[in-house]
DNA sequence: GAGGATATTGACAGTCACTGACAATTGACA
DNA sequence: TGTCAATTGTCAGTGACTGTCAATATCCTC
């Protein structure tokens, strides 16, 4: 493996710097109240630059988050295949959750990113851009889940329904982590763990008895 | 019931023609390639009444929506107590889907609406609007679910967690109906039923066993 | 290590979504 | 009918984003 010329080094550290300095805008002053023009002339870069490496504002705010993604779905194609759809990506999202420091600190400090999260929830623009490229991500998994299991995902609905539903309860454990008051990346591991354990339960016919029976009632 | 004054019923009259001329536009050329100016043209109205009824241009777009989804919650609340909360649910999107018809056709043809959906579906700006919108949804239906059962969102988090894994499942459907070629208001219906009746056994352990032990494997 | 091919950047002008301020118009109501 | 208040239009401005083209910097070859 032979490293990167002059101009691939220049052009990393250009889009590094210019996430972590958006990232610590965004985060002190909010998403909103930041201009690109703030940006960039902190990075000492021209606002065509900016936006020949970031799409838009938005995307900037999720560079880091990027990483983390791929991060999972590596983790969740070397699962073993006797797991069961669910537990895979159980187990997937925990090891992920496990390793992104390592992977990060490269470009910003875990500090900063946890931060960022919490900018991203908060912030109506970034909160929906966020909700689009999870589902993007859904369908990638769901791929993946498909896969495992010899599916057709265009014939089976199952591997995007599983897909939606642990997602969705991803999402709001993403959601109460952004509001409680430990911010930490374990107690973001063990919401998580405890979260996907209530799935299960949550969707039997009553909460009330032990054991329910399953049918629907009538319209 | 005094009726509304000239002034009221002209503001909802502009409000109407906006929603229903922005909606054509949206639908057959494209959102991003329908401007501002394009629609308040049409209308003749000035730009700046536009944004006073809108706050974005994207809202716009979601103006049906929010009538559909206000006739969803209202059933979920007459939904009898007996019901468990998946069930709940369930119903009361179907009994919605059976009378959107009649409370929408005042603004605009069911029909622009269904194509107005698909548009919503394949604009990557209005998708993200989408869900988060929907996100905002969950939060109130989980705390009507959370009210049917007597229990604190704030303490106990199953009502969060079965109504993202409900919506999860019903974010999917709206998708795979967009895509498929039976665009009727049965289709979606339909769909809805089939894919709700699929989430508890794609949660089970295994896909292969007939009913599967419980327990997660190790990481 | 000079020089040309190529990639990257900066400067500038323009579009479009959106906002604040104030003036003009219009329905409401005495 | 005249006054008040709500609604609308005009205008000027900001900020995100794009196309274009010239300037600069890296790369590669001789």
């Amino acid at each position: 493996m032979t490293l990167p010329g002059l101009r691939e080094r220049k052009k990393q550290r250009t889009r590094d710097t210019l996430t972590r300095v958006a990232l610590e805008f965004f985060t002190t002053q909010g998403y909103e109240r930041t201009t690109v023009d703030e940006i960039v002339d902190a990075v000492e870069v021209s606002q065509r630059t900016f936006f020949r490496y970031f799409s838009s504002k938005e995307e900037v705010a999720f560079a880091v988050q990027q990483m983390v993604e791929e991060r999972f779905l590596e983790a969740l194609r070397q699962r073993p295949p006797g797991e069961g759809p669910f537990d895979a990506m159980r187990n997937a999202v925990l090891c992920a959750w496990d390793t992104i420091g390592d992977a990060i600190v490269e470009v910003v400090p875990v500090e900063l990113y946890l931060r960022s999260l919490q900018t991203i929830e908060s912030t109506p623009a970034l909160l929906a851009v966020h909700l689009r490229r999870s589902t993007e991500m859904e369908e990638t998994i769901a791929g993946i889940i498909a896969g495992r299991e010899g599916l057709d995902m265009d014939v089976d609905p199952r591997p995007r329904i599983a897909v939606a539903a642990f997602s969705g309860v991803m999402r709001v454990t993403g959601q109460l982590w952004g509001r409680g008051t430990d911010q930490s990346l374990e107690a973001i591991r063990s919401l998580t763990e405890e979260y996907l354990d209530h799935l299960g339960p949550a969707l039997a016919p009553s909460w009330r008895a032990r054991s329910g029976e399953s049918g629907h009632g009538a319209l």
